[in-house]
DNA sequence: CTTTCTTATACTCCATATGAGCATAAATCC
DNA sequence: GGATTTATGCTCATATGGAGTATAAGAAAG
């Protein structure tokens, strides 16, 4: 195998960068979205940007006047059916999860439990998942032709969804998908995209091409980096009490944690410190305001926010 | 922000495929290399292929006649400085992660050891790290100007090698070689490649390029991985003992652990069942076989398989 | 054939982490 | 001033993980 490397054959080969941007804003965990929540934002990688990673920054500050925190390469993607019907263009797509600090209400933020409603656990199993997507995912078992595939498929519906006796895992939001579009439950499969249709309310709304599961790829991967990783401060303001910590951190899991237990946990692992002040903002007995420990980050590359779950 | 997909401007693009292959062999943690261990197995991604996985699957069995089993992707760059010098191509590289069983006693599998020779301390922290890492480092950090820069790299350095009372992190693989390639303490830095040099015993043996840094995110994503995956088992025989299993953990964790935790831990997790044969080809009591329990990958997509750390 | 060595395997012990809940404190709202 | 709400401190039971002791079963040495 020569070192050198090569020329592509046919057709060109463009590089598209897909930014997955994350932000709580009132209690959501949002989504930078455009063309009214259909798509992720996108664009070509300039020849002219240092790295993949700069150019990602360079045009994300660009289009959202965002200060971009924390970024990670999400995956890249080259499918063949990715590329424009009949264009002999090959497109590869380098997706970014990225964490911002929303400020103004801009527009294009959007929660992403608008396009995964089963996703949201916070007020119990969402209902839409016994009511429409278990009989349905029944069906689809069931029709798997003969032999063992129906309960094959079955066994992988109940461990996604916690059915059967199984935990709620939050963190398999791909699988999920990748479920339901295997179920032929969601409309990306039949290509027809966006829109208000009384489908979204069920599947939840869809998006242009496969900007839905990059968008389950940033969320699974953020739910589970939370757990080892001290990158929800990458979306808190500079200042906050440890309920407003807690409740960006059960918008993200999808879940809720125990109150005394995450403050235990937070504090034994040196991740906050106080400021000094207090808030009455919250109602009932003031709250201290911490603020983030930036020295973690060096002292502990591997310290992480771990969650204290609540047992079914 | 348009949805369309946007031709790059200046100069061809390629995309090159980089493979990290993984296998274990005599005990040693190897990677499968080309041109005398100099670089990683690398090739141009081919309009033709499906996918870049498939892309990958199919020309690593050309090349290597091996089954290719698990595979992961690694990263994707861009960097500019990456590009050939004076050619205006760009290239992306996507690295990609996989595990085979190898067999036959074949050529290009070197222990990943000989490229980072700190990395071993299945018999305690290697000479080197203190003989001639510690005080190059020190001397870089010395170097560093004014101002707390000297401490700040001091600290960086401390925490990546398991200096003043820290301890040893087996999956700072990439944190060390770039803290390396940073202090300008491997050859990569200054481009020249390969070599018996003597430096080799100090710093490792180098590679083309960035192929050792690729190697590097390999490493230490499997590191990670083999704690909450059971992915140790892509690299065994259909039939092994339980030392065997725990000195391949030990082989690509780099560390020992404890036996009889190592065993409480798969038993309680019912990774392995048994064959029902013994061997005493191990010497001393014959050790039952056991073989993995398939159902549990699609049981527990999150199983692991934990390591048992022995305390500093 | 007994001793010795080596590896396999079964248990015990203890410190810490984690899930869960009770109790009290300090504000606001009527 | 009592009800309500949120903040915060503390206890308890269990699970987990690191570490060590003890015993078993073979091969090799003598």
């Amino acid at each position: 195998m020569p070192e050198t490397t090569t020329v592509s054959l046919a057709g060109a080969i463009a590089v598209d960068l897909i930014a997955v941007l994350v932000a709580v804003v009132n209690g959501s965990p949002s989504v930078l979205t455009v063309q009214n929540g259909d798509a992720l934002p996108s664009g070509p990688f300039e020849d002219a940007h240092r790295s993949l990673q700069t150019g990602l920054r360079i045009w994300v500050e660009e289009q959202t006047h965002h200060p971009l925190g924390y970024v990670e390469q999400l995956y890249t993607f080259a499918d063949r059916d990715r590329s424009a019907a009949g264009s002999s263009q090959r497109v590869i797509s380098i997706s970014y999860l990225g964490l911002t600090r929303e400020t103004r209400g801009e527009v294009g933020w959007r929660s992403w439990y608008d396009y995964f409603p089963w996703e949201d656990h916070r007020d119990g199993p969402p209902v839409v998942i016994a009511e429409h997507l278990v009989p349905r995912l029944r069906d689809w078992a069931q029709a798997g032709g003969t032999a063992a595939l129906p309960e094959e498929r079955w066994r992988r519906c109940a461990f996604a969804f916690g059915l059967d006796g199984a935990a709620w895992n939050e963190e398999l939001v791909l699988q999920r998908y990748e479920l339901l579009y295997e179920a032929a439950l969601v409309p990306e499969r039949v290509r027809e995209t966006g829109g208000q249709s009384d489908a979204t309310r069920i599947s939840g709304r869809a998006m242009t091409g496969d900007h839905r599961r990059i968008l389950a790829t940033g969320i699974a991967r953020l739910r589970a980096k939370i757990k080892y990783r001290p990158v929800v401060f990458e979306l808190m303001q500079p200042a906050f009490t440890l309920l407003q910590l807690q409740r960006a951190v059960e918008a993200l899991a999808g879940r809720l944690v125990h109150k005394q237990n995450f403050r235990r946990l937070i504090e034994q692992q040196e991740l906050v410190e106080e400021t000094g002040v207090t808030t009455s903002d919250t109602g009932g007995r003031p709250a201290k305001l911490f603020r983030f420990r930036h020295a973690v980050l060096a002292e502990r590359a591997a310290a992480g926010t771990k969650l204290p779950l609540t047992r079914a």
